[in-house]
DNA sequence: ACCTGTCAAGTCTGG
DNA sequence: CCAGACTTGACAGGT
């Protein structure tokens, strides 16, 4: 099994590369010329997309091919005040700029819409806002010429005291969506509400790939081994959806996510680095029937972790896991 | 240069 | 019905 590992949105390794800088609502109104204030926030975003490039150039020279977006690469973009306000004209450049260089090199880049994002909800116009956010996260990736294969990966949200009609809901929300969000989509297991058997079945009756977060089923899980349901998670990237765009010969690999308790008081926190040995154990477990497997690592350290587990598992050679380069080792059954 | 309270957004809990 | 916790990087205003 062909194991690649990736990071989220910032590094700690490249100084002064943040794609998440912001503006406050408060800021923003402080600026009498309106014209002026956006004008700042376009520049703001500019710099964001920019630093995304730093970013990815950075991932090419450590080899590093598999990265999330920050989903704050513009400025208050889905505020309810500045809905007249199109900022992807000024964009477009920058936007293509990041997509063809994670065309040229093969990436394969994400976003993660935060918990605002809610699909499950009851409320109107919570569920208005989550369909502009996923519509806005769509459009950044067109605008970057990204196709199917790179996914928003969202939760499946709140339970409202009734988590089987909450899931009830937010399968007939996601069956409103257009369909271009729709493909671009995959939903993970969380570590309060949706666990991983319940997740998987809102995926199986939706056509949509699971992104199985390991750390969040070892925290809220139904007595399963975190490799139990595996084969059906693997399955669900199987799905028309999941493979929208891409070539048959190529398919896209699933994904999961990794991340160590932060201590024994708070296990949900995410930690600096990522323990190897629960990672190894949960990857020789699936490695015969994989042949291929993206790792998001989720630690606070970001790319430094994602170094540090790499060295890690350099001492796993005689066991079976064989290096590749910085962020590629296969597992031998 | 460094510190602290605050930030657009949701949900859950406890009072 | 409402305040506070949750969680996270970054702002904004202060020293």
């Amino acid at each position: 099994m062909l194991v690649r590992f990736g990071y989220v949105a910032m590094s700690v390794l490249v100084e002064n590369a943040s794609p998440s800088r912001t503006m406050t609502m408060a800021s923003f109104k402080k600026i009498d010329d309106r014209e002026a204030a956006i004008r700042k926030l376009e520049r703001i975003a500019a710099e964001n997309l920019h630093n995304t490039l730093r970013l990815l150039r950075h991932n090419k020279g450590s080899h590093i091919h598999v990265y999330r977006f920050s989903s704050k690469l513009i400025p208050l973009a889905t505020h309810e005040d500045l809905m007249d306000w199109d900022p992807f004209p000024a964009l477009q450049s920058d936007f293509a700029a990041i997509g063809d260089f994670v065309k040229e090199n093969g990436m394969r880049v994400s976003f993660h819409p935060d918990h605002f994002t809610v699909l499950s909800t009851p409320r109107e116009e919570v569920l208005r806002n989550s369909m502009r956010d996923l519509r806005h996260h769509v459009r950044m990736l067109d605008a970057m010429g990204l196709n199917a294969t790179a996914k928003n990966n969202i939760h499946i949200g709140g339970a409202y005291g009734d988590k089987p009609s909450a899931a009830l809901r937010f399968e007939e929300n996601f069956l409103k969506l257009d369909r271009d969000i729709q493909e671009r989509m995959t939903l993970e297991n969380d570590d309060k509400t949706f666990n991983v058997p319940e997740t998987l079945a809102v995926c199986q009756h939706l056509g949509l790939p699971m992104v199985l977060d390991i750390h969040h089923q070892w925290v809220n899980n139904e007595g399963e081994q975190p490799w139990d349901l595996w084969p059906d998670i693997w399955k669900t990237w199987q799905s028309p959806l999941a493979q929208a765009d891409s070539p048959a010969d190529r398919p896209l690999p699933p994904k999961i996510h990794v991340s160590s308790p932060k201590s024994e008081k708070d296990i949900r926190g995410h930690a600096d680095g990522v323990e190897v040995e629960p990672l190894l154990s949960f990857l020789r477990h699936i490695a015969a029937d994989t042949p291929e497997l993206d790792v998001m690592i989720e630690a606070k350290r970001k790319d430094e972790a994602l170094v540090q587990l790499m060295q890690k598992l350099a001492f796993y050679h005689e066991e079976g896991v064989e290096w590749v380069d910085e962020s590629t080792v296969i597992i031998h059954p």
